[in-house]
DNA sequence: CTGGGGAGGGGGCCC
DNA sequence: GGGGCCCCCTCCCCA
């Protein structure tokens, strides 16, 4: 593709990614694009959607390249994708950005000019921007809104992007923004008894092989059909075999979801790279666009995924969520603590877990698991 | 070595 | 049943 003749691409051929997990090399697909860019940016209304949504969604009926990251994939062919011909990496585009291709730059900031004059619609309004990267396609969120089911938090302006606001009590009152320590994880909490709760009591769903419940039916179908191990054992359900590796799902459409990380259908129009969901294409897409829509209250620092910025309140936080029962160090992310146990904290004594796990704070993390992701 | 940011994936929930 | 969105988690990289 012609991102791969670029002057940015042969500058990291020096990089090199052997000693990257496959699951985390670049994938590039190879696609041969117009010599030109279209020369007409698309209307705002269409912006978002044409960035997020430029790339090729393949059918299962097509066969696509092999995307997949799996290792027995990659082994076959040897052709390990590499930062060589990966073009454009999020530092790189941070660090020199005019070494894109003047026509991606030039698409790119087309599609800016069509977008500033664009009236943000009164629900996502903002009284100023809070970073000075690039147009936003829409303003930060206050940290209430990262958090809206916060009991303390007001209700969604815009009920399509939270939809897990629950209307059955919409707070009464506009309370400031909350401390870090303040924002419990909006899912849902355990009660004394084990059962788990979310926001006023309603009805749950429980699963009878493997006890866990869901606030909806259509949920604990799901996990019957999907994931519960204990009803998989159970029972004799129909298979459903992945033909790119070993996994094997109870439905159709849990095979069908499973495959797209092989297949990958999503591609990033600038930079090829591939994702199996067009969400995570999205938040992709803003390493090239520098949006960063979500902003910490306590240091106006914006971040392009709500995931980091819930992590950077923890920066924040005296008390962290992870602390050593031995030493009683806290920590912000439990590879922290992790790392702080392997080193020789000498803390862990016998029958004792050698960490704690603070429920009482935000985010709601287990404990280091033995699970192993098959991909 | 530690701490933090960037980026991406899996699974759950809601519509 | 499928899509969209979210949370949680993990890994890599860098200061």
């Amino acid at each position: 593709m012609l991102v791969e003749d670029s002057q940015n691409s042969r500058a990291m051929m020096t990089k090199k990614y052997a000693h990257c997990p496959l699951k985390k090399r670049p994938v590039m697909v190879r696609e041969e694009r117009p010599a030109t860019p279209p020369t007409t940016p698309p209307h705002p209304a269409h912006l978002a959607t044409t960035l997020y949504y430029d790339y090729h969604c393949i059918t299962e009926n097509d066969e696509p390249e092999n995307l997949s990251t799996k290792p027995e994939d990659l082994s076959k062919t040897g052709n390990y994708p590499s930062k060589a011909t990966s073009p454009l990496t999020a530092a790189a585009v941070k660090v020199e950005p005019r070494e894109w291709p003047q026509q991606q730059l030039d698409y790119l900031t087309a599609c800016r000019a069509r977008l500033e004059p664009t009236p943000v619609p009164m629900e996502l309004a903002r009284p100023t921007p809070q970073y000075a990267y690039l147009p936003t396609l829409y303003a930060p969120y206050p940290i209430e809104e990262i958090y809206p089911t916060a009991p303390v938090l007001s209700p969604p302006v815009h009920p399509h992007l939270y939809s897990r606001y629950s209307p059955a009590s919409p707070p009464s009152s506009i309370s400031p923004p909350p401390c870090p320590e303040d924002l419990r994880s909006p899912g849902s909490v355990s009660s004394d008894s084990g059962v788990s709760v979310s926001g006023p009591r309603r009805p749950r769903y429980q699963c009878p092989d493997c006890a866990k419940s869901y606030s909806t039916y259509s949920g604990l179908s799901k996990h019957q059909q999907y994931h519960c191990a204990a009803a998989e054992g159970s029972l004799a359900r129909k298979s459903f075999s992945c033909k790119y590796c070993a996994k094997v799902y109870t439905s159709l459409g849990a095979l069908k979801m499973h495959i797209r990380t092989h297949t990958l259908p999503c591609k990033c129009h600038l930079c090829g790279k591939a994702f199996s969901r067009p969400w995570l294409l999205q938040g992709h897409i803003r390493t090239h666009t520098g949006e960063k829509p979500f902003s910490c209250h306590h240091c106006r620092r914006a971040f392009a995924d709500r995931s980091n910025l819930r992590a950077h309140l923890q920066t924040h936080s005296d008390v962290k969520k992870y602390s050593c029962s031995g030493c009683g160090k806290t920590f912000s992310r439990m590879s922290l603590l992790s790392k702080h146990l392997e080193s020789g904290c000498g803390c862990g004594s016998p029958g004792s877990p050698p960490f704690e796990y603070r429920s009482d704070l935000p985010h709601q993390q287990l404990p280091p698991t033995t699970t192993v992701h098959a991909y």
